[in-house]
DNA sequence: CTGTTAGCGCATTCAA
DNA sequence: TTGAATGCGCTAACAG
């Protein structure tokens, strides 16, 4: 919009030839220091800013594929945990990533729509997020292959695990524990994730069952979170929480309450993020650096052959026994 | 290099105009489906893939200045903590941030050249490394501002901690806390990081004392650290090592041992990483989101104004005292 | 529906 | 040391 201005502006400017513009810019000694100086007076004056593409078009550069990914970095530790394996797996493959932290629905909705006006990468990545129908659309139009992280949307490729079960299978391992009354403690709504977790819970538990939905995804959060719970069931005996961060939150404030954890309650997250197993948190496990790697790979196929059939991935969900719930542990223990 | 068909052959080889390819490309429908699936066919035949430099040029895309950052994801948690802000900083500013996992030297050097050689970024923020002398002088010929964010660099601004003086810290607060002897678990020497805090331990501490340089930053390297240490000296008191990780699996091994912390030996780490607070690691705290922060800011003063004086930045570290050191623990306790 | 013709902003010969 | 001319690959009118 505003940075309009080009060697020509500043080759006026400046009284020179666009060729010596261009050969400050590329700082080329074959330039006479007064008509340098001249010339970087003028860039500065007008605010000259080199045009990227109209450089690397005049270079030949090579013209490396770029995938961007969206994601929300701000619930969990998730995403880091898959970026690196995407990250690396990417740059094997030669191909740029551009990250984007995506802040809310209209944000995200402001750079699918970018990246599809201004054609600026080859390949779209959405985590744990959607895409509209129309835009999707669009994409296909364009020949830009979209797939999906830990969101299932029909008709695109993605990667996700069962959070239904996973819940359900918590829920179950605390009833195979003795309990009796549980509670759970869901996440922001907005996070379709916790949203199945939850469904799962409940599917899993009965609809009586009490549920808290934290704020945020933060142990303080998760303290609040049981606090609520125990309120309205002061007899519960297992929590389940669709975080390991609320997890843990609710574990503090069960533990100051002077509640004795599994004797007296039962806790189990989800994700079993990195340190959990120091913590000794009981918890379901996500591979969550296959979430990275598969989208590496898929990108890759996608790029290669643009009707490769590149199949959906449903990726294993493991219960970890650890010390908050009571039964034995089993393998994964670590 | 093998990506050189343009639209005229893929025209020429469909027996179209370029004009047609070029509304394929963008899904038009102003297109005869039976010309669309010929330029379609020819596109897959030769292997076509748009050049974006061309597209963004021709379509006059906004010129939105971009920012490489090559960082080592591979150490620690660290760089998960200062992306979040700087990406957050950097797209507020209006700008793409490409971020690439260095593995290791040679791939640092590889991208640090590609970045000048294709003119690819307006910016450049180097992570815990440097850039030799040439390159830095090639990139303020061309214009293009380096930062360096965890890595002193003359010259140029850059976003530091004391480490020596973090090491030393901490080994003061050790010795406040009543040990007598010593050991240091060190990290992988590639990290400046942690030669640093390495100096800093052997100046406060005194040459004598053991050092076992761990060779990855994980529990496991810090369980075989300790041990290391132990044998060297059987009657050692107090742990100082250079990473939070390092320190966690000290401690493990220790306790597996049957060692009282902090009653028989004490612990420390270094960098207060998320959760180090509930697993009660004494530790130096370093202000990591802020190094984020500062490089957001630094590059973006920097892009606007070219000649603009970025001074460099020592963020503060502060002693977090908790439950494996013997010292009353004071604020930051939380 | 489709082909022709101009640029987009810059790097680069090639002369001067 | 410098300037004029040419082309990079593609999109966008403008004719047909």
């Amino acid at each position: 919009m505003a940075d309009e201005t080009t060697i020509y502006d500043i080759a006026r400017r400046a009284g020179v030839g666009i060729a010596t513009v261009s050969r400050v810019l590329n700082g080329s000694d074959r330039v006479a220091p007064a008509t340098r100086d001249a010339v970087r007076a003028a860039m500065d004056d007008l605010g000259y800013r080199p045009n990227r593409a109209a450089r690397r078009l005049a270079v030949r550069g090579p013209n490396r594929p770029r995938v961007v990914a969206l994601m929300p970095m701000f619930s969990t530790n998730f995403y880091f945990s898959a970026s690196r394996p995407l990250a690396q797996g990417l740059a094997r493959a030669n191909m740029d990533l551009v990250i984007h932290d995506v802040e809310d629905r209209p944000m995200k909705l402001r750079l699918v729509d970018r990246v599809a006006d201004e054609r600026s990468a080859e390949g779209l990545i959405m985590c744990s997020m959607g895409i509209g129908p129309e835009r999707q659309e669009r994409f296909l139009r364009l020949g830009v292959p979209v797939i999906c992280v830990d969101y299932l949307l029909p008709g695109l490729p993605s990667v996700t695990v069962d959070n239904r079960a996973g819940a359900a299978m918590a829920a179950a391992h605390l009833t195979a524990g003795g309990s009796k009354r549980l509670g759970l403690i869901g996440g922001p709504s907005e996070a379709v994730a916790f949203r199945l977790r939850e469904e799962g819970f409940v599917a899993a538990v009965g609809a009586a069952a009490p549920v808290a939905r934290a704020e945020a995804i933060t142990r303080e959060a998760g303290r609040v979170a049981v606090a609520e719970l125990l309120e309205r069931d002061a007899q519960l005996d297992g929590i389940v929480a669709v975080n390991d961060l609320l997890a843990l939150g609710a574990l503090e404030e069960l533990r100051s309450r002077g509640c004795r954890v599994p004797d007296d309650i039962q806790v189990i997250g989800f994700d079993d993020q990195p340190l959990m197993d120091a913590l000794g948190l009981s918890t379901v496990h996500q591979p969550m650096p296959a979430f990275g790697a598969w989208a590496a790979e898929a990108m890759q196929s996608l790029l290669t052959n643009p009707r490769a059939e590149v199949p959906s991935r449903q990726l294993p969900l493991t219960l970890v026994a650890r010390a908050t719930t009571r039964e034995a542990p089993r393998k994964r223990g670590k």
